[in-house]
DNA sequence: CGGTTACCCTGGATGC
DNA sequence: TGCATCCAGGGTAACC
């Protein structure tokens, strides 16, 4: 479920309260989400140590320990997310981070179990498994850099912003409303946006994930929560993901509901209306 | 190599 | 109520 704003509202969460706690122990409770590293080989380096700083990297939440401890990173993907109070006592914990003076417990939980957990050595490691499979972050990449990107490939504008390797952050909600923001439409093959379009994209992003973070994300359904349990507020603001029918906030127009090439199974919201492919760079369908 | 699809998981919503 | 079906914010291996 998280995408970068998400992400960065679990990050901020976290960084009120982990930042120089003391470790008594972390928990396992589910080892099939590690990668690289074994339960007991995780919970015997995290034992005692203290957090220096939690971050994040695209939509990674990175947890650094002191001295040589290194850290530890976790992938929420669809459903992963993190407890620091307890409502009832959440379901589907898969980590229990156990801090002391004072006594408190920090869950990590994941309902469907696609997320992921890491240990790295040290920071540049991490920021090396970290460059292999994504490229800048959304919230830092510079125009120019957008705009090279996007020459190299004639794939549809929403699978690549949704390529971590292009740019790092964006999902399936919020490609939509930036291509909405940007009146791009989903299909424009990537190559093929002018110089003006890739500006206002370039905007776009910006303000479409500022706006989210500030609303603390999105959430619909049982999913994505702030660490206190709350709803992120970006989905009662939204232009276009999951209106389906309902008018589009510039022309009014309904907004449509469709899939797209590149992206499997996923659901895509545009207006038909603010967002066309221009005559001369259509595809046929 | 670039682009696309199958598949990983499971809970909740919807429909019959 | 019970059961079947569909749907979902992500990512990657494998395929054409």
């Amino acid at each position: 479920m998280p995408e970068l704003p998400e992400v960065e509202t679990m990050v901020r969460g976290l960084r009120g309260v982990l930042p120089g706690r003391r470790l008594r122990r972390l928990e396992v409770r589910d080892p099939s989400l590690l990668q690289g590293c074994t339960a007991t080989s995780l919970m015997r380096r995290m034992r005692g140590g203290t957090v220096a700083d939690v971050g994040r990297r695209g939509k990674w939440v990175v947890i650094e320990l002191e001295g040589d401890v290194g850290l530890i990173v976790i992938q929420p993907r669809m459903t992963g997310g993190f407890w620091l109070i307890e409502p009832d006592r959440p379901e589907h914990i898969r980590l229990s981070f156990h801090l002391e003076k004072p006594d408190a417990t920090i869950w990590y939980c994941d309902a469907r179990r696609l997320g992921k957990v890491s240990w790295y050595q040290d920071a540049a490691v991490a920021e090396t498994a970290f460059g292999r499979s994504h490229g800048p972050d959304a919230l830092r990449i510079d125009r120019d850099d957008l705009a090279g990107r996007l020459a190299r490939t004639s794939r549809g504008i929403k699978p690549t912003l949704m390529d971590q390797k292009v740019l790092a952050g964006i999902g399936n909600i919020y490609a939509d409303e930036t291509l909405h923001r940007a009146g791009l439409h989903p299909e424009r093959p990537s190559s093929s946006l002018s110089a003006d379009e890739i500006t206002r994209l370039h905007r776009a992003i910006g303000e479409v994930l500022a706006r989210a973070i500030e609303l603390e994300g999105s959430s619909f359904d049982a999913g994505y929560r702030t660490v206190l349990g709350l709803e992120g507020g970006f989905l009662a603001q939204n232009s276009v993901y999951g209106r389906e029918h309902q008018p589009c906030p510039s022309c009014a127009r309904p907004i449509r509901k469709t899939r797209i090439a590149g992206l499997i199974g996923r659901p895509t919201y545009y207006c038909p209306t603010c967002q066309v492919i221009p005559p001369s760079t259509s595809r046929s369908r």
